[in-house]
DNA sequence: TCAAAAGTGTTCATGGTACACCCATGA
DNA sequence: TCATGGGTGTACCATGAACACTTTTGA
């Protein structure tokens, strides 16, 4: 896995250049290996985990600081951003721990201040191509990389309730968002694309039933190329058809009624 | 319709007191006589029409300060509110048209800076009972009353764009959040329900199948009991079964897989 | 030759949709 | 007595769920 290092960024004593009491924290999702990763950060000076995010310029929307936040973390353009909750409680960024955490680092006191303030953090799940993206660290950031959904880390402040309700999100955006097709190489094969759902659900797919009802939305183009060199019958490949996948998304659900 | 005056609020030089660059924008609705209807505001100084909202206190969570925005402008507890999606563009509190109002009000130039601001509006929606909730002005809220959800006046900033979006949300959590429950009064007709699911759908639904796919829920008691009083014969009254309805909520949806 | 996953169809059960007639009530 | 909406059941169709055997490939 490659790994970028960015020191072009912003040194601490640059917060005030931001709006204050507002952060954006961002749930990137990858997928590899037939397994759903998330994508983290670790401070240098805290030595702790965490959600990569940052603040929002005064010039600047809030859509377009979560898409610059994110290209600095993946040198990726054009991230697939969803907005999917508030984080709102008062302490949430001065929870038992944080305090002390900040102290013992040798961060200065304006530093900690700005970080131990009361924030609001709006959250965001991006979703990438495991394959595409680039983590990448800056002077801040000791570590970036990416993890097992299923085994994030000890993570700082409400980080992990994020992380939570990004998921929750995700499985309720499966059926009316383009997931797999933000989260999948352009060519994949109907396993693959199987186990994503069944990653995201947290449950097993029936694979010819998977296959028919994929097949009947009408959304993939099989293509004449199969997957080789894995172990055993070469897979077809399909992908997504952008134009019909679009129309699809675009119409109504009919809700049952 | 009731309206209700209440003399005891903060003054415009009160808003340094607040959290800046944040704020909090509410579409409430309500149901009455087959229609979905709006509450709306219209500033005193300003002659607008415009979403209830409001600020947050520095030691308030978002949730609570939309919960307190919201029992100011009806008189209710408890209700019912989902956070939707962030506005978060850098013009919208500034778009042509709202400096010159501002300027041609008789408001203070600082308050004139607090309200042309970037602001970043966290959208919310609420339901209430149309029957209880009590339309409460302010010294500074010269009328709040109900609209038609299809006539609502013109709007201040990009309110217009907050309600579409705030429809649209109700339209997707219309089969898993309990919306006919706070929009609807304890008792209710199948047909009062059905005609919410109507508007809240914009089409049609066939009464005898949306009866028995409701029944068939499990979450509706039939009372021994009749609307009278009505024109043609007495329908029978249901309410919600809180246990069932709770149970289904909490329920996995499948997602089709 | 063995292990691992690919490819492929049918049956059954459930749920959705379309549709029409008589009844009770208040004006 | 009339207008308005209430109450009710069936037939057809579409979709979802369950399920097993043969084939291909690389190790």
């Amino acid at each position: 896995m490659q790994t970028k290092k960015n020191t072009a960024t912003a040194p601490y004593d640059d917060f005030s250049k931001f709006l204050p009491h507002i952060s954006i924290d961002c749930c990137v999702f990858g997928f590899h290996e037939n397994q759903l990763k998330i994508l983290l950060i670790k401070w240098e000076k805290f030595g702790v985990w965490s959600l990569p995010g940052g603040f929002i310029f005064p010039e600047e929307s809030v859509d377009a600081a979560a898409k610059r936040i994110l290209q600095e973390r993946t040198s990726l353009q054009n991230i697939f951003l969803e907005q999917f909750k508030i984080f709102g409680e008062v302490n949430r960024t001065n929870l038992p721990g944080s305090r002390e955490m900040l102290e013992r680092s040798e961060v200065d006191s304006q530093t900690q201040q700005w970080l131990l303030q009361r924030t609001i953090s709006l959250g965001y799940y991006a979703l990438v191509d495991f394959s595409k993206a680039i983590p990448t660290t800056t002077p801040l950031i000791a570590d970036c990389r990416w993890w097992d959904i299923s085994k994030v880390p000890h993570l700082i402040h409400d980080h992990a309730d994020i992380v939570k309700h990004a998921l929750k999100a995700l499985q309720g955006h499966l059926l009316n968002k383009p997931i797999g097709l933000n989260l999948l190489p352009t060519k994949f094969t109907m396993t693959e694309l199987r186990r994503l759902y069944e990653t995201i659900l947290g449950k097993t797919i029936d694979r010819r039933n998977f296959e028919k009802k994929m097949l009947k939305l009408g959304i993939l183009d099989r293509l004449d190329e199969v997957k080789t060199d894995v172990g055993h019958k070469a897979p077809v490949l399909y992908r997504f058809n952008l134009a019909t996948y679009d129309e699809l998304l675009n119409a109504d659900f009919g809700f049952g009624f």
